[in-house]
DNA sequence: CATCGACATGTCAATGCTGACATGTCGAGC
DNA sequence: GCTCGACATGTCAGCATTGACATGTCGATG
């Protein structure tokens, strides 16, 4: 459960209303890192405020509160940032596809390959894009993190990388059955 | 929601019994790819059956059930394996804590990208370790997949390496802000 | 001055999953 | 004959999250 802290590190940045922070998740925040909907946001900003970790900072017009991070909650966002990269809840679905691939013919599981590959090209290309429209490297809250852009696409392109490596090795293998059948040995 | 799917896949390899299935999910399988505990693969066992994806194939001693794939359920495995790589929930919190850099000091930044280059050496030691024992490529139901094993090792790389880079942005950074300090100019 | 869209926050039922608890069987070793 | 550990399946309360529904405000435009 990583929510409060997502919140606490966009609080630590700068301090924000609830709507605000829905905004950020709906954007790429949402898209590449962690989900959530304002419907769990705004409970859990109580929540954080109930902790003494954050603070209302400033009330604004319809209702709207904005939140600080309290010294508390920046401490408890640095613990936890620096805690060992503890093992979490493992849910990678393409993980499991690909564990699940021997269950596939082999015609079937080269077209998933080929999908994989494909998607995973055009996923970085739309990085690459994202990334040189925020413009050259520079560090700090500008929008995307160009670190973590940098992160995604090594991803992507690790993951292109291997689908087209694993089409080589179903190609390989079939070409060694072939060999055997065709001329079962050189005696 | 890929848990019945997940089931189904290990299935299709081959009959096995609920418990079977859970020792599964305590390996590699549940480590790397996907987790369940016994108390939600047996109700979706029974959901799965209920479904005519699966039925029983045997009944053993203890009570012990062996589910089987039927003709529906390898239908909807395949389907489900090959249809367009619907984008599911995102929940990756090591893209997170990359996106809550920015909130930490310099010091701490490289505190951490130094434990996540560390982190991902070992794994990928590991793995190399879990690959050898298994011994050469081969396909099929043999164990940790070496296609799931290889795309391990391609992403834990590809973390290492991005990290190490992160580092070296940071060290770059940090020497542009020192030279126009102490030279702020040529003339 | 009416309307509309963005702003802003909330409740509630349903879902999926985990952890704690519960129950019983079979085989091996003492 | 007893005990223990692995086998084998299950219920249930609790938690996080989602999607549907609900409510109200403010500023701009016509």
């Amino acid at each position: 459960m990583s929510l409060p802290h997502a919140l606490l590190g966009l609080l630590a940045v700068a301090p924000r209303s609830g709507y605000e922070l829905t905004k950020a998740f709906a954007g790429d925040l949402g898209r590449y890192a962690w989900q959530a909907g304002h419907t769990s946001i705004y409970p859990e900003l109580a929540r954080l405020a109930e902790n003494g970790l954050i603070e209302v900072s400033h009330e604004g017009a319809r209702g709207s509160r904005t939140y600080a991070v309290t010294d508390a909650g920046r401490e408890e966002l640095r613990t936890w940032l620096l805690t060992p990269p503890r093992q979490g809840k493992v849910r990678n679905e393409l993980v499991l596809r690909m564990f699940l691939l021997s269950a596939l013919d082999p015609a079937d599981a080269r077209e998933l390959l080929g999908r994989i590959a494909a998607s995973t090209a055009q996923d970085a290309a739309e990085l690459r894009r994202l990334r040189a429209e925020a413009g050259p490297v520079r560090l700090g809250p500008a929008g995307f993190g160009q670190l973590a852009a940098e992160y995604g696409l090594r991803q992507y392109d690790a993951v292109h990388d291997w689908a087209l490596w694993a089409i080589d090795q179903l190609d390989q293998a079939d070409q060694a059955v072939a060999a055997t059948t065709s001329a079962p040995s050189t005696r």
